[in-house]
Order: C-alpha cells, then sequence, then structure tokens
DNA sequence: ATTTGGTGTTGTG
DNA sequence: CACAACACCAAAT
C-alpha cells in the first residue's frame, strides 16, 4: 500500500480508502431494505462509526445516505428521463459552455483495429503499474501513442489477476512495468482538478470496428448522466443491437476513462460491470457528488 | 415475477 | 463456416 500519488487536493483519497468505502457499498446495497444505521454499518465492519462517516464522506463528497439516493434504481430513472432520443447534442453544447462540462476528462482518441496493430504493430510495446486510486489499485497500461488500458483490482493481491486479463487482450503485444512512465497518467485521470482542456489526454483504442464505435458513444456521455444499452445502440445506427453493445461495453479495455460504468439498463438496474458492480456503484455516487 | 423468443457481434473450432 | 456466449429488451405468461 506504497501511497506515491498524493492528490493535490482532498476531494480523493489515497490509499485503502476505498477498501473501506466499497464495504460499506456492499453491505449498504445488499440490505439496504432494512435501511442499516450508520452505527449498525460501523459495527459490522469494525469501525468507529464517526469515523465512518467521515471518511465515506472525504471519499465521495457524500454522506453514505445521500450516496445511497444516488445510484437507486428511481435516481437513474430520472437522469435518463432527460436523454431525450433526438440526441445528447444538446447536452453536448451545455457541457462545453458549463461547468459542467462534457467530455470530462477531455479526451482525444485514436483508434486502432485489430488487424491494424497485428501488422504494423507487432512487439508494440506496452508499459504498466499499478497506482492508488479512488476506485482501489488501478493498472494503468500505456503506449507510445497514449493510454490504451486501464483496470482495477482490490488490493495488492488480487492485482496478479488485473494484470492478467488486460495483458491477455493483447497477446503479442511486449509487456514492460514502468510505474515512472504510467503515474503521470493516474495523477491526471483520477484528480478532476486536472481535468481541464489544454494538453488532452490521449488515449489509443484498440478494437473492432463495432467496439470502437460504442467506445467512441460513450466518451459523449457527461458527467454524472447516464445512458441505456439501447439507446447506445440506436446511437450507432443498430437500434436492435443492444445485446451487442452491451457485450462490447463490457469489453471496453480503458475503464473509467471511457466511461462504460454510465451505461445501464433501461429499467435503471445496473445490470452489469466487468469489474463488479460495487465498483461501478462507487464511480457512479463518486460521480454524482461531482456534478 | 418469470419465461421466452428475437436480437448483432465476437471468439472458438 | 457454424455455433455458442453475451454487462439486453419487450412481450407474453
Amino acid at each position: 500500500m506504497n501511497m506515491e500519488i498524493r492528490l493535490t487536493n482532498d476531494i480523493t483519497p489515497v490509499g485503502n480508502d476505498y477498501r473501506t468505502v466499497s464495504d460499506v457499498i456492499a453491505l449498504l446495497t445488499r440490505d439496504y431494505q432494512a435501511q442499516p444505521s450508520l452505527d449498525a454499518i460501523a459495527r459490522k465492519i469494525g469501525q468507529d462509526a464517526t469515523e465512518l462517516q467521515k471518511t465515506f464522506t472525504r471519499w465521495a463528497g457524500l454522506s453514505p445516505k445521500a450516496f445511497l439516493q444516488a445510484v437507486t434504481i428511481d435516481h437513474a430513472k430520472r437522469l435518463l428521463k432527460d436523454e431525450k432520443l433526438p440526441l445528447l447534442e444538446a447536452s453536448y453544447e451545455l457541457g462545453l459552455s458549463s461547468p459542467g462540462r462534457l467530455h470530462d476528462l477531455f479526451v482525444t482518441h485514436e483508434a486502432m483495429s485489430p488487424g491494424e496493430w497485428k501488422t504494423g504493430g507487432v512487439g508494440l510495446e506496452i508499459r504498466h503499474g499499478f497506482h492508488d486510486s479512488p476506485f482501489g489499485r488501478a493498472l494503468l497500461m500505456i503506449t507510445d501513442r497514449g493510454l490504451c488500458g486501464l483496470a482495477f483490482a482490490d488490493d495488492e493481491a488480487a492485482e496478479p489477476e488485473a494484470l492478467r486479463d488486460m495483458t491477455g487482450r493483447w497477446p503479442g503485444a511486449r509487456f514492460v512495468e514502468d510505474r515512472e512512465a504510467t503515474r503521470p497518467y493516474a495523477v491526471r485521470i483520477f484528480d478532476p482538478a486536472c481535468w481541464k482542456p489544454g494538453e488532452p489526454l490521449r488515449v489509443v483504442l484498440i478494437g473492432t470496428d463495432f467496439q470502437i464505435r460504442v467506445w467512441e458513444q460513450l466518451l459523449e456521455i457527461p458527467l454524472g448522466r447516464l445512458c441505456t444499452y439501447s439507446h447506445l445502440a440506436g446511437r450507432i445506427g443498430a437500434p436492435k443491437a443492444s445485446r451487442a453493445v452491451g457485450a462490447a461495453v463490457g469489453r471496453n479495455p480503458v475503464s473509467f476513462v471511457v466511461p462504460c460504468h454510465r451505461a445501464i439498463g433501461k429499467s435503471g438496474a445496473l445490470t452489469g460491470y466487468h469489474w463488479g458492480l460495487t465498483r461501478k456503484r462507487a464511480m457512479l455516487g463518486w460521480e454524482a457528488a461531482k456534478v
């Protein structure tokens, strides 16, 4: 648990806060019907109640209660409502001119098809490193053209598995651990204070045509907003392909930056997440406080 | 509430 | 080339 990432402001925690926080979230969502009190939760995970309240609020900018509110189906439905089929273009304009910015991270991306990188990019070198993040240990992977992968692990014990998951996606690439190289990306990505235009974050998307189209649509979803799989399907011109869209979203290699966590089912249910539903909830709750 | 049938794309053999 | 798997969805039990 080395905490080499000291973030510049206090909205983001260091180190193992996420462990505590994810425990709370898991508990909160599992027996939310019982409306467990803060005391009860604190007792269950063996922490002092006021300390817990403080940790959680520092992490999310939201009290546990408000957090729970922010990830209910009702709330999700409300957000979906002004999704407005015609296009998110309206909110696009809005996002650029107002503080509720779109493209929160100011990403520029380029796409690379599997064929392209197989022929042209054999021996493509990918450098990687783990860093602390608000959502646990984050694995960042970069090429000389930009960020190509972002994955998560609950703790250090889970790191090898995350690494395997990611390296398996690009057999043939050469992998080198290089945390010095990945560190600046980690800082930039997880500290909203760094989300400014200027030097946009360079991302390289490696995937099939269809996947790229889906991922590009995901980038259009503003911070704090949600989108259904079927709506995404409509936007890429394959209105009946919502299921295929779901699969593509699930294979997004640059999670969080390409906001796959903002895609949910039409009912408002969160449905699924490659790195665990609890983490998806955590991201949405965290974002809810930052709109 | 649960089941069922219709989906588009991808990975496997 | 076929076939199963999938972070879905709507309509019919």
